[in-house]
DNA sequence: AGCCTTTGACCAGCG
DNA sequence: TCGCTGGTCAAAGGC
């Protein structure tokens, strides 16, 4: 009984999570139609909102429906996509899963822990954490070999956070298979505001959260990709005009979340 | 000096 | 119980 009050608790909080990146989306929208810029500028800063919003609804899908094992909700990027070809090579399906057992070639099933979601990817290595590598695997019937990862500040945060890589093809467009474990409580992520800088790690910048709450967790991967710059002064612009925008925008669902 | 990756060893889950 | 395999640990070396 107090685990449902505690999950109706977290799937609230993921819905007002997915609230809330919907409203950046849509002052977003709102701005560029005013302002006329392009629409691929507009399409590239609104194809991540859109995606880590999918996310958040997925995930409260998960937590409300405890006797779906897996759901799996495939970002429905043609909406969005003008035919950039930013995303061609980009596309990413997540899923979350409560209580998952993977099931290798071989059928042997082992445990996999709770709280962990799966992201197909073409661009495994930067989502706006940094992370330690602290093992390597061979597996069994792939070519290739999975790598493990956790949180660098685990042991200043007692952040749990983890995710393992595991590379599914090859060719001109390698996919990667990353698992999510556990959510990050170190509150560290890379923030698109900060400037490059020379000391960056294999996974970038990171600089400690500065106040721009309103960007979502998980930074979106193409940001920090050097074929696709953004211009900070001009993204922080966007933002504070999208958040301004949204003060216009009275949803039923907000006066829900906030009574809740 | 401190943090990282690499890599072999060890442990535990599963059939 | 045993062997295989995935996940983690920790030493060593590099940057």
């Amino acid at each position: 009984m107090e685990n449902s009050y505690l999950d109706q608790g977290a799937a609230i909080r993921e819905v007002g999570r997915g609230y809330d990146i919907l409203k950046q989306l849509h002052g977003l929208l709102r701005l560029k139609s005013r302002t006329g810029e392009e629409a691929v500028h507009t399409q590239e800063l609104a194809e991540p909102l859109f995606r880590e919003a999918l996310q958040a609804l997925n995930y409260a899908l998960c937590i409300m429906r405890p006797g779906v094992g897996s759901v799996e909700v495939k970002s429905e990027i043609a909406v969005l996509e003008s035919g950039s070809p930013a995303y061609s090579s980009h596309e990413s399906v997540a899923s979350y899963d409560s209580n998952q057992r993977i099931e290798n070639g071989r059928g042997k099933r082992r445990r996999v822990e709770e709280n962990s979601w799966i992201n197909n990817t073409s661009m495994p290595c930067d989502d706006g954490y940094q992370w330690r590598k602290y093992g390597d695997k061979k597996i069994s019937g792939t070519d290739f070999s999975r790598s493990y990862f956790r949180c660098t500040y685990k042991e200043e945060y007692k952040c749990t956070a983890k995710k393992v890589v595991q590379q599914t093809s090859n060719g001109d467009t390698p996919s990667f298979r990353v698992t999510y474990t556990n959510k990050h409580t170190c509150n560290f992520h890379k923030t698109i505001i900060s400037p490059p800088t020379s000391q960056s790690s294999s996974f970038g910048s990171i600089e400690q959260d500065s106040g721009i709450n309103q960007l979502p967790d998980i930074m979106p991967q193409w940001l920090n990709q050097g074929s696709c710059l953004v211009d900070a002064n001009n993204l922080r612009e966007i933002y504070a005009s999208a958040s301004m925008a949204e003060t216009n925008c009275e949803w039923d669902i907000e006066s829900f979340l906030m009574d809740w």
